[in-house]
DNA sequence: TATTGTCGGGGAATAATTCCCAACGTCGTG
DNA sequence: CACGACGTTGGGAATTATTCCCCGACAATA
């Protein structure tokens, strides 16, 4: 858990952003290229989504940026219960996974925005002032063309996943065991089980590596690289 | 591909720096990151394989910040390359895999560096610092999860697979079903579930997901690789 | 109000998995 | 040769993990 106190005076004119990556060079780099634009601040970070919440809490950022791939409970979640202490809360998802199913999910939980880490920089700062105006932002490039490969019927599967199977999925799809994916989700193990079978169904494989391999392919869980 | 062309004036007196990394975002936020430091400059940057190695020849930079996942070709074998071209080349590995084995392989392929971006940024700077006059560096703590034995001898245990729990293991990390295993092996099914425990056992993973990451990260079976 | 969908979980049945053990063949070795 | 060590294969019983079908709570919606 990592909490970090802001440092910088506060200032009515800029936007306050709360900046949640659990990577803390990645974070410290975010953190340079937001505000190499004089109108952003970060007001503070967190490292996972407890802390984040807390964060969210105490300084009532401008806008939150906000990295999906997290250890335990996924951003998702994190983000529906930013949603719900604040419903006009602006949250920017900014993450790696370029997967149409998760952008889909994204919005439709509530974000203001979705870029994708690989889009250029200054649209990720083009994005925060217009989430803190009110708009929505959406990557074109990434959100108007899911890649063929993500069209098929597979993803519609993915797509008919709710988002706590979702979250689930890819905590299995990690490797996590059900004791452990009941624990961080706070479910009971019998309720992990039975969800377990329905997204094996959903999603039409029926072992849990075959579960690794659909998530690989769509990028919910990072690819194990190459070496 | 992406080839960053240095904006910058050429300072003798400043550590030269290639950075490597396929995300935009990340890239932007690295750069200045390591601009914060007075003592280096981004002389370029490359998204992928392919045009990182064109800069640093072309730029020969004083150190390489190379992040190992990336698309197509590994950062491994681009770091390989990279020594070919210059045995010299201090390249510093920064990579958010927390895995011990991708460590040693870095190293052994002759990595001047191996931090985490788990680890504070400061440390990113010292190290690069350090590969600049020739030292060595590499984050003690770079490792979180995995246990000093854990992933230390991840490959030992694989070693200790004999020839036909290999074959099984591969085809279990495929996401073959048991039956299935049982008919290509010409085993019985019962015999399938013993020998599935021992290899879990002898790999001391816990989850048939698990098996697929080890099987993955050691070239067991290919990985399922996209964009 | 009725409807639909998501979510969490109980109970009993069932299948999957373990644990312990035995048999067989093949080595290499004293 | 006889011996133990080891890979390989499976049986039987015990134990778990997993399914299947169910119910109720809650929220949104028409």
């Amino acid at each position: 858990m990592y909490f970090e106190v802001p440092k910088q005076a506060f200032h009515l004119s800029m936007i306050r952003v709360l900046l949640v990556d659990d990577h803390p060079v990645v974070r410290a780099g975010y953190k340079r290229l937001l505000e190499s634009d004089s109108k952003i601040e970060v007001a503070a970070e967190a490292s996972d989504a407890e802390s984040a919440y807390m964060a969210f809490v105490v300084y009532h950022p401008d806008v939150t940026v906000l990295d999906l791939s997290m250890p335990g409970v996924s951003g998702l979640s994190l983000l529906q219960k930013l949603l719900m202490r604040d419903p006009n809360a602006k949250v920017l998802i900014c993450t790696m996974y370029d997967s149409h199913t998760i952008k889909q999910k994204a919005l439709q939980a509530g974000a203001k925005s979705f870029v994708s880490k690989n889009v250029a920089p200054e649209k990720l700062l083009l994005s925060i002032h217009a989430a803190y105006v009110g708009e929505e932002f959406v990557d074109a490039d990434s959100l108007l063309s899911p890649s063929p490969r993500e069209a098929d019927e597979e993803f519609v599967r993915i797509d008919s996943l709710t988002l706590r199977e979702l979250e689930l999925f890819r905590l299995l799809a990690q490797g996590k065991t059900i004791s452990y994916c009941a624990k961080v989700m706070n479910l009971n193990e019998k309720t992990v089980y039975n969800r377990q079978t329905k997204i094996r169904d959903k999603l039409k494989v029926d072992t849990l590596a075959g579960l690794v391999h659909l998530a690989q392919r769509h990028n919910i869980i990072e690819p194990n690289f190459i070496v």
